[in-house]
Formats: C-alpha cells, sequence, structure tokens
DNA sequence: GCAAATCAAGAGCAGTGCTCTCGTTTGTTT
DNA sequence: AAACAAACGAGAGCACTGCTCTTGATTTGC
C-alpha cells in the first residue's frame, strides 16, 4: 500500500503532500457529487493548479477513481473493523454481526456516492486492477472471520440444501480463507448473507424500496435480525 | 404509457418514427458501451442527422436515459412474465422461482450494461420519476404473485423471527399490494429472497465474487435452490 | 558546477451537453 | 385558398471535459 517508505529529498516530500491534497480534494468532490461528475479539472481547479499538472500525479482520471476506490474500501474496511472490535465479548457473535452490519449500511448512508463507487455499477471502462482486490478483502475478511469463530464456537446454521458437486468445487477458495476452513454449510449460509446484506443495503440506496418499505431502518435490523437466526447466531 | 393513441398527421408519424429510432439507436449504445458512455451526439450521427434535433424529442441525455430505463424496466419484466408463464403447472412454485431467478440473472448477464442502469448506481442525479416506479413493479408484482400462490396453496416458509412493531408497520405496502394479502413470515422471507437474489446478481455481475467463487452458474443456482429451500417451496 | 530528471503552466485537440437562431415544412384556421 | 402558428432540421456557438505536447523554470544527484 504505502510503498514511500522515506521522502527523503524536498521534492519527494512535496510530491508526497501533493499528491494526498489531490486525493483529498478528489475525495470530497466524490462524496458531493459523485463519481460520475469528478472532474480532474475542477481538482485542479480547487488545489489551484493547472489541469496539466495533475496528471504527473494521476496518469489518467481513471487511476485517480481507482486511488479514491481504494481509499473507500479501506475507509469502509476501517469502519467495519472497528465496529467488530467495539464487541469486547468476543464469543459473542450476534452483536458482532450486528454490529457489522450496521456499520456497513451507516456508512452507505454517510456516504451514498462513495458506497455506489464500490458496490454500484462499475464506472466506464472500469478495468479494476488487482490493488482494490486486496483492500476489498478487508471486509469480507471481517466476516469470514467472524463465521469462522462462529464455527469454532459449535454454532451451526440452519441446515442448508446439499451442495452441488459444481458448487462445492466453486466456493472452495470461500472455505479455505479461513483457519480452520469453513465447512460447507457455513460458506454456502455466509455467501447467502453477503449477498442478503449488500442487497438490502443498495436496493435500499439505490431507491428500489420507494413506497414498498416505509421505514429503512426497522427492515434493515430486522433483515439483519432474520439473518442472524439463519446463520444460527442468535 | 403509450400516449399516442393515433397519429394520424403525418407529421405526427414520422415524429412517432423518429422517436422510436433514437431510442433503438440509444439502446443499441446503451448496451454496448454503457450508460456513461451514451452520447446525444453519437446517437445523432448514428442516424445522420444534427445533435440539436434530438432535442426536440428528447429534452436533456437524461431524459433519453429515463426513457432508457423504463425500456429496460418493461424488457426485464416481459422477460421474467414469461419465464414465469413457461410453467404451465402452475402449482409448481419451486418451479416458477427457479425459472424467475434465473430469467433475471440471464437477462442481467446478456446485457449487463441495462442491467446495471436499473440495479446499478443511479446515473443521473438519481432523480428517478414516477414513470420508472410504475415500470419496475412489473417484475417485483410477479415475485409477490408467486409468494401469495405459494401462500394461498398452504406452503410455508422456513420460521422466521417475529416482526418488530415498526417493521410490522413499515411493510405493510408489500403485504397489502397483493390478494390476499401476505402474511408476516412470508412478507419478511420474501423481501430478504428478493435482496439475496438481486445481491447475488449484482456481487457476481460487478465482479465482486471475482477469486472468491469460481463457478458463477453453480453458485447462482445454489442460492436459488436455498432460498426455495428457506421459503418453503421445495 | 553541470547535466539530467522533474516539475508547473499554457496552448491546443477532440469530444461532450446544451442553447439559440435561422429558414423551411407542416397543420390548422379563417 | 390564403394566412398564421407551431414544429422541424441544421448550423453555429458556449462552456465544459479528458488528455497531450511543448516550453521554460527548478531541483536533484553526480
Amino acid at each position: 500500500m504505502s510503498d514511500t517508505p522515506a521522502p527523503r529529498t524536498a521534492r519527494a516530500i512535496a510530491r508526497a503532500e501533493l499528491t494526498r491534497a489531490i486525493l483529498d480534494s478528489a475525495s470530497r468532490q466524490l462524496a458531493e457529487i459523485g463519481p460520475a461528475a469528478l472532474s480532474v479539472r475542477a481538482v485542479a481547479r480547487d488545489l489551484g493548479m493547472a489541469s496539466s499538472a495533475v496528471y504527473r500525479y494521476f496518469p489518467s482520471r481513471d487511476a485517480l477513481l481507482t486511488a479514491l476506490l481504494i481509499q473507500a474500501y479501506d475507509d469502509l474496511g476501517a469502519a467495519v473493523e472497528a465496529a467488530d472490535a467495539q464487541v469486547t465479548e468476543r464469543a459473542d457473535v450476534d452483536g458482532r454481526w450486528t454490529g457489522i452490519c450496521h456499520a456497513v449500511r451507516d456508512w452507505a448512508n454517510d456516504q451514498p456516492h462513495r458506497y455506489a463507487l464500490l458496490y454500484g455499477s462499475p464506472v466506464p471502462g472500469y478495468a479494476a486492477p488487482d490493488d482494490t482486490v486486496t483492500s476489498a478483502t478487508r471486509i469480507t475478511g471481517a466476516l469470514l472471520t467472524l463465521f469462522r469463530d462462529a464455527q469454532a464456537a459449535g454454532l451451526r446454521p440452519k441446515p442448508a440444501r446439499p451442495l452441488s458437486r459444481a458448487e462445492t468445487a466453486s466456493i472452495e477458495p470461500v472455505r479455505s480463507s479461513v483457519e480452520p476452513h469453513l465447512d460447507e454449510e457455513w460458506s454456502i449460509r455466509g455467501l447467502v448473507a453477503w449477498a442478503t446484506l449488500f442487497g438490502t443495503i443498495s436496493l435500499e440506496l439505490f431507491g428500489h424500496m420507494y413506497r414498498g418499505v416505509l421505514d429503512y431502518d426497522a427492515h434493515f435490523a430486522q433483515v439483519v435480525d432474520q439473518l442472524a437466526a439463519d446463520l444460527g447466531l442468535a
């Protein structure tokens, strides 16, 4: 991530500082007007520099957007990890699950544009670099660790349908992403809960529950509660 | 929807035809290069007319995009209804559920850009007009009807957590959207399944399962199967 | 001390959404 | 049939975008 071990020279320091300033300005614009309206020229104006100068720090608008993407993933990941860590009684997996879920939703509601950048439609052309993947794993990692802890504690999700041969092989990476490995039931239940969590948040945030569900807070809490039950956490 | 009962005059006919041509060209571009890259000028070039002429038919790029949005909703709605109707044995709610789910996913995979337009981040300042809502209800309507039929057939979903007071009031529109009304368990289970369905498709289509799930087809089938079980359909 | 690398700035290109004006065509009304 | 108004297509133009190239100044490392 931070491949700037020691900016010794004055120029290197200035470069690091300016890079940060560009990213900050861009992040502000992103949160306010969204990724589609983010403009390199506007960032340059905000910083009082020529637009062409920005290209010395980020080779393209997409590169700048990618940096913001990673920043957002890390930000959300930190929020999730903080919510998880706040539950001092680590055996309270239900409390941790609830905390994580609400942390994701609160973060999404606080900064809808950044959430949309992460989990909405991929922006123009979009070639998701591998850099983003590693940052994105922070949040899924928190969930997988939680499932592993619950499994280790002897909790069992509600019985799941037997996995097809193909599916067994398909979700191998998920199973073996934590130690000890997740069993099949925990894996499929976890994947379903993962999809339900982000599906609910996205549907809510993108307006698909309009006039269908009246109280988004109550509904989300209910869904999280239901998922906890299906996961065997509560 | 169609407020052109009888285009009598030649001008009205030409207008209807040109409107259709613009929409067709835009739809083609949308499917190919996505909503972000859709250009009024490109559409005008494709049709051999001046870009300013297009504005006689659609007041803005966003209006054109909204028309495409409605078109896409109707297209997906038709695909879903067709898949549902294809199951001649109407009592086979499990088969209908599976058919609907795979219809949505197949449609999404066939035209990812159009799916992203519907269920990804809202593009135009997110001022979703009410016109789109009515078109969007076609697909949710199919699901709700299916749940109602299952309930009427005496099927019961797996026991759900008791609804909070707030949630009971919150999902009233969902419950009363079909006759006879859905009971609380069917409503919450249905909403959760809805979120899981679109969550799974979105996560897959937007690249979040990359290297986590290897076989998207197998995984989706497994999730649909699991949801059917939780819904008590199978 | 000097060559080389780095930098900011400006001009410029090709593209965009959108507006305004202009002359023409069409439909309606007298 | 004539007259008028509405609708139309085309073109020019504005303000904006991402991005490139060149120019000249500054800083760096040897």
